[in-house]
DNA sequence: TAGATTGTTAATCGATTAACAATC
DNA sequence: TAGATTGTTAATCGATTAACAATC
């Protein structure tokens, strides 16, 4: 299960490649590439190494194919299609949120219970939930993010795991119940800043 | 570095504890309460015995009791005062984001660098960045959180630490540079949509 | 008592770090 | 060549899991 670190420290990577090579850069090191990110040369090199992500010896890593390689690996060589439900705050906020686009990920559809808020919307539609399902197949989606109430999450969960949906990302703050075989991320923001309570009142505790 | 996740449970046997004592119960098993949360039972045990939170064998784990050390251990029985940095989408979902005040946490300012954004909204005052430090140091600010655009995060993050918090939110899709002992928790929207894009397309690798 | 549960010790597992041979 | 860097193996570290004695 925790082999949730090295995939985002591989997003991370590939993040800041794309940086040194905007920036000009044909190849780096495993040491300057690990500081960028905020792990060691040797992390950044057993990565790779399991990947089976080569370099030259002496001469580090040339920037483009290690790109491609990593794109490939991590499934960003074609457009990802998700949808978001619910469209409070955090919901809008999402699809506003304007990293996506050019990270080859495609939000094509919103989702709410409220009618009031089913129309165009900055560029996208909000849905009613009862076109779920036939949003979902038509269009294949597999990641979805659940930014509903609570109260609701469960409910959307199931049906999204029903429709196909593989992968969630959940901004509700409870534990969702699904398959082993979905993977679900939990984004809660209060159990973010209760976490860092935790370290700004205990300092010294910092290391244990 | 990992003990964040020990400290990412007991928030939430914290937040699940709650749960169970709003429905009338008074004890709780390990086992009950791992189930709710996702751990399981031993987890639960070898968590709660690393602070010395003691439970009753065969009768399990007073709620009120345990409830009370957990929010001590969490600091949770005084109110956090914490502050927002950027009124972007995520900044104001996050200041609108109604479970913060149920949990003893207070956002007590908005920061933006648009003057046409400094007035008051939904009950938050929104202040010019010239006010950051007075308010850091006037409310003895130890968290602040960071949602502005990433060109602008490592400047606005030098200039809290500089004036005393000790500890970051950072929705920028940026690796801030902090000393040693400031404690930065990321979340990258970006990052966790393309984590979970890995997942999907190597579902045979997941173990892996 | 018998059965069930805690609390802790021991075993396992996996991830990170260190070391170092290969080689450019 | 000498120095620097990769790639991999070995060592360490820590977290999770299993086992089980204590005991209610």
């Amino acid at each position: 299960m925790e082999a949730k670190a090295i995939v985002k420290r591989l997003t991370k990577y590939r993040a800041s490649l794309v940086n040194f090579k905007e920036l000009g850069f044909k190849t780096i090191y495993s040491t300057n590439l690990g500081e960028s990110v905020g792990e060691s040369p040797e992390q950044v090199r057993k990565d790779f190494s399991r990947f089976s992500l080569k370099g030259n010896k002496k001469a580090g890593y040339e920037i483009d194919p290690l790109l491609k390689s990593i794109n490939y690996v991590l499934g960003k060589n074609i457009i990802q299609k998700i949808i978001v439900v619910g469209m409070g705050n955090i919901g809008k906020a999402f699809i506003q949120y304007k990293w996506f686009s050019s990270q080859n990920v495609s939000i094509i559809a919103a989702f709410d219970i409220d009618p009031s808020k089913h129309n165009k919307k900055m560029g996208l539609h909000v849905h009613p939930l009862s076109q779920l399902k036939d949003i979902i197949h038509g269009h294949n989606i597999q990641i979805a993010v659940i930014a509903t109430p609570d109260s609701a999450a469960q409910e959307i969960c199931d049906r999204l795991v029903a429709y196909g949906v593989r992968a969630i990302l959940n901004f509700a703050p409870v534990v969702l119940k699904v398959p082993d075989e979905i993977i679900v991320h939990n984004l809660d923001l209060v159990n973010e800043i209760n976490s860092m309570i935790y370290y700004v009142n205990n300092h010294k505790l910092y290391s244990l």
